[in-house]
RNA sequence: GGCCGAGUGGCGGAAUUGGUAUACGCGUUCGACUUAAAAUCGAAUGGGGAAACUCGUACGGGUUCAAGUCCCGUCUCGGCUACCA
C-alpha cells in the first residue's frame, strides 16, 4: 500500500533538505563549465508574488536544473530591487519607514518563493536599498562623474503635479506620468544627467555581440533611433546669425521653402531685436510650454505657428529668401530643433503650408504632392544640378557639395536622449555629490561612501519640487572635502533604474567588501547567458544596463563590455476572464492558495504547460487540475513497479524519444510541449500492466525540473537511486529512437487514401509496391505519372 | 503613421520547419464502479453526410506531386513606438 501524496508536505521536505546540503549554491572556483541564468529580479511590492512571476522563475528554474544535472556550475540569483516609487508609496500610505516596509514585503516574497521550490541560490541574495549594495552604486556614479560622463544641466523636466517629482522622458511617454497616470507639465530644473547619447552608436553596434530575439533587439534599434543624414546652415539675411537645420533628404533642399523652429530654440532669443511681431512670438513660445507633451505629440491636431517678422534666410544653395516660422510641430531636442520645410513631399510640412498659404515647389519627379514622396526614389526636378539624378546620387552629390561650399555635411542623428538622473524623492539613492559656493560641485571621497539615506520621520514629498531631503539640515549640511569649508549635500536622490543598473555583476560576487565585484569572479561568470524578462523592460532597463556595463567596460572595470549574451521575454499570464490580472477587477490568482490547494509541482506543471511561453495565456483553474491529475497518475505508478531490470521493451523507443524531446525542449523554451510529451509517457505507462524501476526513474527525472518535488520523493521511497539532484541527466541512445515498424502515408494525388505499417528495413520499391496495393481502388483505370517517396513518412502516387 | 508579433476544434494550444492538420490538456457525451454523488477508470469527440465521400488552419490569388508552413495581395486582433524632419 503506497502513501497518499501529500503534496506540502513532501515540498516542505525537500525544500528543507535542498537549502541544508546547499544543493543549488554556485561556486567561483569550480573547474566545471559555468552558465548564468538571470531573471529581472522582483519589486518586492506590497501585493506579493504573482503568478506572472512565477512563470519566468520556473521557466529558468527548469533549465538550470537540467544543466546542473548536465555537470555545469550553474548560477541562478535571486535579489530585491527596493528603492523607488512603489515602496515610497507603500511606506507613506501605512505610515512606515520605506526601509521597514521594505524588509516586510521581501520577507513576505522570500516565502513565497521558497514555497514554490526554486533552485535559487539564496547565498547571493542582494538588495538595492541594503548600503553595502548601494555603496557601489554611489561608487560608479562617481565614475561616471570622474570621466565627464556625468554633469548637471539646468533642463526642461516632465513633473509630475501629482506624485510631485521629475520623471524622465521615458516615465513620462505620451505626457503622462507613468505611476499615476495624470498629465505631465513642464519645469525648469537642475538635474543630474549621464551622456547616455554618447554610447548611442556603441549602444547599437553592441548589439552584435549579443543573442537577443528579434523583437528585443528590435525595441533597442528603435529606442536608440539612428538616422542617417545631413546639417545644412541657413545664414540670416543681414545678420551675423544662422540656422542649421538636421535632414535626411538633403537633395530636397531646391524645394526647401521655409524654415521652421521650435518654440524653445534658442535662436529666436537670440534674434528677437529684430523681429518685429515679439509679443505674437513669445504669446507663441508661452502657450507651446503650457501645453503638455501629449498635446504637443498629438498628430492630428492641427500644424501651428507663427513667423517670425522682419526676419528672413537665405537658402544656402539656391541663394533664394525664406521665412521663418515659429512651430511647435518642431521638437527642439530632436535634431537641432530647426527643419528645413519641404511641402511638396513632407506631409506635416505640406499642411503647414498649406494653412500659411506658402510656395510649395516639387523637386521630384512622379512624387505625390498629397503624400510623402519620401518613400519613392523618382528623377529629381526643379534642382538645378540635382535634376535627374536618383535619391542615392543627389543625396551623395549635395553631401559633397555642402561639405565644400563649408555649409553643413553628413550627420548621423540618434533619437536617444541623456539620461535624467535626478529625482526629487527620498526614497532612492543618494548622489554623493556635495556643492560649496568656494569649490562648486566636489565628488564625495570614495571612502566615505556610502552616503546613507538619514532616518526620519517625514520623507513626503513636497510642494516646491525640491527632494524631502533638502529639509534635514543635519544631512543636508556638511563640509567641502576639498577646501573644508561650508557645503551643502546634493539632497537629489537617482532614479529607481540605477540599483537595476549593475546588479548582475554584483550577484558573480556578492559580499566582496573590496570592489563591487571581483575582476577574478567576473572574469569567470562573465556575460549573462540567459536573462529572462519582460517586454516592458526590454527598451529601457535594457539599455540602461547595457549603457552602465559598456561604460563599466571602458574604464578597465569590467571585462566584457556586453552584460547579457541572450535577452528572451515571456509572455504574461492573464487572468480566467482573459484580461491583465489587477486588483481592481479582482481576477487575480494568488499562487499561495493554489499552493495549498494542489501543491507547487501542480502550479509549476501548469505554469509550464499553459501555453507558449513567448505568449500570453489566461488562467484556467481546470488546466490547473490537469495537471494535478497527471502527477497523481505519476504517484500512483508506485503500485505498477515490477523487478525487471532495464527498460521494457514496448516502451524502450518512446522512452529514448522522450528523453531526447523534453532535453530540447527546455532548452528551447518550449515547456509546454516538454510537459506534453511526458504526459504521452505517462499514458503509455499507464496501458502496462507493469513497468520497470528503470522506466520509472526515467519518466520522474525528465520530470525533476519542472516538478522537483514529487519526483525527488518518488525516487526515494521506490528506491530508485542517488538524489535526483545529483544525479546525471538522463541519455537517450539514438539508434533506439527509430521505430521498427513505420506507419507511412499513403497519398493518390496529395489526397491521404491509406495507411501502411512498414519494417523500417523495407526498400523503397518494397514500399511503393505495397502502398499500390493499399490505395488500389483509386488507382482504377487511371495511369500513374509518377510516384513520390519520402523516407519513413509518405508515398504519393500522382495519376492522370 | 512606423516597427514587431499573431490569426488552427467549444477552449488553452501541437504540428518533426514543405510531407498523415487538430498531439497533449480542458470541456462535453456515453459507459463501468456506487444506494447515490464525487473521485477514478474505459470509449467517443472539427463540420456536413446513412454511407461512399466531401469541406476544412482569417480572406483572395499563386508556386508545388504535396501548403497551417513558401510567395503576392486583403482583412482583423495584440504589443511597442510615435509630429524623429
Amino acid at each position: 500500500m503506497i502513501e497518499q501524496y501529500d503534496a506540502n508536505k513532501i515540498e516542505r521536505k525537500w525544500q528543507k533538505i535542498w537549502i541544508d546540503k546547499n544543493a543549488f549554491t554556485a561556486k567561483n572556483d569550480s573547474k566545471k563549465p559555468k552558465y548564468y541564468y538571470l531573471i529581472e529580479f522582483p519589486y518586492p511590492s506590497g501585493a506579493g508574488l504573482h503568478v506572472g512571476h512565477l512563470r519566468s522563475y520556473v521557466a529558468l528554474d527548469s533549465m538550470a536544473r537540467v544543466k546542473r544535472m548536465q555537470g555545469y556550475n550553474v548560477l541562478y540569483p535571486i535579489g530585491w530591487d527596493a528603492f523607488g516609487l512603489p515602496a515610497e508609496q507603500y511606506a507613506i500610505k501605512n505610515h512606515i519607514y520605506p526601509a521597514d516596509a521594505v524588509k516586510q514585503n521581501i520577507a513576505t516574497f522570500k516565502k513565497q518563493i521558497k514555497t514554490v521550490g526554486i533552485s535559487f541560490d539564496w547565498d547571493r541574495e542582494i538588495n538595492t536599498t541594503d548600503p553595502e549594495y548601494y555603496k557601489w552604486t554611489q561608487w560608479q556614479f562617481l565614475q561616471f562623474y570622474k570621466h565627464n560622463m556625468a554633469y548637471k544641466d539646468k533642463k526642461e523636466i516632465n513633473w509630475c503635479p501629482s506624485c510631485k517629482i521629475g520623471l524622465s522622458n521615458e516615465e513620462s511617454s505620451g505626457g503622462v506620468c507613468e505611476r499615476c497616470g495624470g498629465k505631465v507639465e513642464k519645469r525648469l530644473k537642475e538635474q543630474w544627467m549621464l551622456r547616455m547619447r554618447d554610447y548611442a552608436e556603441i549602444l547599437l553596434k553592441g548589439l552584435d555581440k549579443t543573442e537577443f530575439i528579434d523583437r528585443v533587439k528590435n525595441a533597442q534599434i528603435e529606442w536608440i533611433g539612428r538616422s542617417e543624414g545631413a546639417t545644412i546652415d541657413f545664414s540670416i539675411k543681414g545678420r551675423d546669425s544662422k540656422i542649421t537645420v538636421f535632414t535626411t533628404r538633403p537633395d530636397t533642399i531646391f524645394g526647401a521653402t521655409f524654415l521652421v523652429v521650435s518654440p524653445e530654440n534658442k535662436f529666436i532669443l537670440e534674434n528677437i531685436d529684430v523681429v518685429t511681431n515679439q509679443d505674437e512670438v513669445k504669446k507663441y513660445q508661452k502657450k507651446a510650454s503650457e501645453k503638455s507633451d501629449i498635446e504637443r505629440t498629438d498628430v492630428t491636431l492641427e500644424k501651428t505657428g507663427v513667423m517670425l517678422n522682419g526676419i528672413v534666410a537665405i537658402n544656402p544653395v539656391s541663394g533664394k529668401e525664406m521665412p521663418i516660422y515659429v512651430g511647435d510641430y518642431v521638437l527642439n531636442d530632436y535634431g537641432t530643433g530647426a527643419i528645413m520645410a519641404v511641402p511638396a513631399h513632407d506631409e506635416r510640412d505640406y499642411e503647414f503650408a498649406r494653412k500659411h498659404d506658402l510656395e510649395i515647389v516639387p523637386v521630384i519627379k512622379g512624387g505625390d504632392i498629397e503624400k510623402s514622396a519620401y518613400e519613392g526614389d523618382g528623377e529629381h526636378i526643379n534642382s538645378e544640378f540635382l535634376n535627374g539624378l536618383n535619391q542615392a546620387d543627389a543625396i551623395a552629390k549635395m553631401l559633397q557639395y555642402l561639405e565644400e561650399n563649408h555649409i553643413g555635411g553628413k550627420k548621423i542623428n540618434y533619437r536617444l536622449q541623456d539620461w535624467v538622473f535626478s529625482r526629487q524623492r527620498f526614497w532612492g539613492e543618494p548622489i554623493p555629490m556635495v556643492y560649496c559656493e568656494k569649490c562648486g560641485w566636489v565628488p564625495v571621497p570614495e571612502d566615505e561612501l556610502p552616503v546613507k539615506l538619514p532616518k526620519v520621520a517625514a520623507y513626503e514629498p513636497t510642494d516646491d519640487g525640491e527632494s524631502p531631503l533638502a529639509r534635514i539640515k543635519d544631512w543636508v549640511n556638511t563640509t567641502c572635502p576639498k577646501c573644508g569649508g561650508e557645503a551643502r549635500r546634493e539632497t537629489d536622490t537617482m532614479p529607481n533604474w540605477a540599483g537595476s543598473s549593475w546588479y548582475w555583476l554584483r550577484y558573480m560576487d556578492p559580499h566582496n567588501k573590496e570592489t563591487f565585484a571581483s575582476e577574478k569572479a567576473m572574469k569567470y561568470w562573465n556575460m549573462v547567458d540567459y536573462y529572462n524578462g519582460g517586454m516592458e523592460h526590454a527598451a529601457r532597463h535594457l539599455l540602461y544596463a547595457r549603457f552602465w556595463n559598456n561604460f563599466l567596460h571602458n574604464q578597465g572595470l569590467v571585462p566584457f563590455p556586453e552584460p547579457f549574451k541572450k535577452r528572451v521575454a515571456h509572455g504574461m499570464i492573464l487572468g480566467p476572464d482573459g484580461l491583465k490580472m489587477s486588483k481592481s477587477k479582482g481576477n487575480v490568482i494568488n499562487p499561495d492558495n493554489v499552493i495549498k490547494k494542489v501543491g507547487a509541482d501542480a502550479l509549476r506543471c501548469y505554469e509550464m504547460f499553459i501555453g507558449d511561453y513567448k505568449e500570453d495565456a489566461a488562467w484556467t483553474d481546470n488546466g490547473l487540475y490537469g495537471c494535478k491529475r497527471f502527477l497523481d497518475k505519476v504517484w500512483n505508478f508506485q503500485n505498477k513497479l515490477n523487478d525487471s531490470d532495464g527498460y521494457t521493451k514496448e516502451l524502450e523507443v518512446l522512452i529514448n524519444q522522450t528523453i531526447k524531446k523534453v532535453t530540447k525542449d527546455i532548452n528551447s523554451m518550449k515547456y509546454n510541449t516538454a510537459v506534453s510529451s511526458l504526459m504521452i509517457l505517462a499514458n503509455a505507462y499507464e496501458k502496462q500492466k507493469s513497468i520497470t524501476r528503470k522506466d520509472f526513474r526515467t519518466l520522474i527525472h525528465l520530470l525533476n525540473p519542472i516538478c522537483p518535488h514529487i519526483t525527488e520523493e518518488l525516487n526515494e521511497v521506490c528506491k530508485l537511486g542517488k538524489a535526483l539532484y545529483e544525479s546525471e541527466w538522463p541519455k537517450y541512445d539514438e539508434k533506439k529512437i527509430e521505430q521498427a515498424d513505420k506507419n507511412i502515408a499513403v497519398q493518390v494525388n496529395g489526397k491521404l487514401r491509406g495507411l501502411i505499417v512498414v519494417p523500417s528495413d523495407l526498400s523503397e520499391n518494397e514500399i511503393i509496391t505495397l502502398a499500390k496495393e493499399e490505395v488500389n481502388k483509386y488507382l482504377l483505370g487511371k495511369t500513374i505519372k509518377k510516384t513520390i517517396y519520402v523516407q519513413g513518412r509518405i508515398v504519393n502516387i500522382v495519376v492522370g
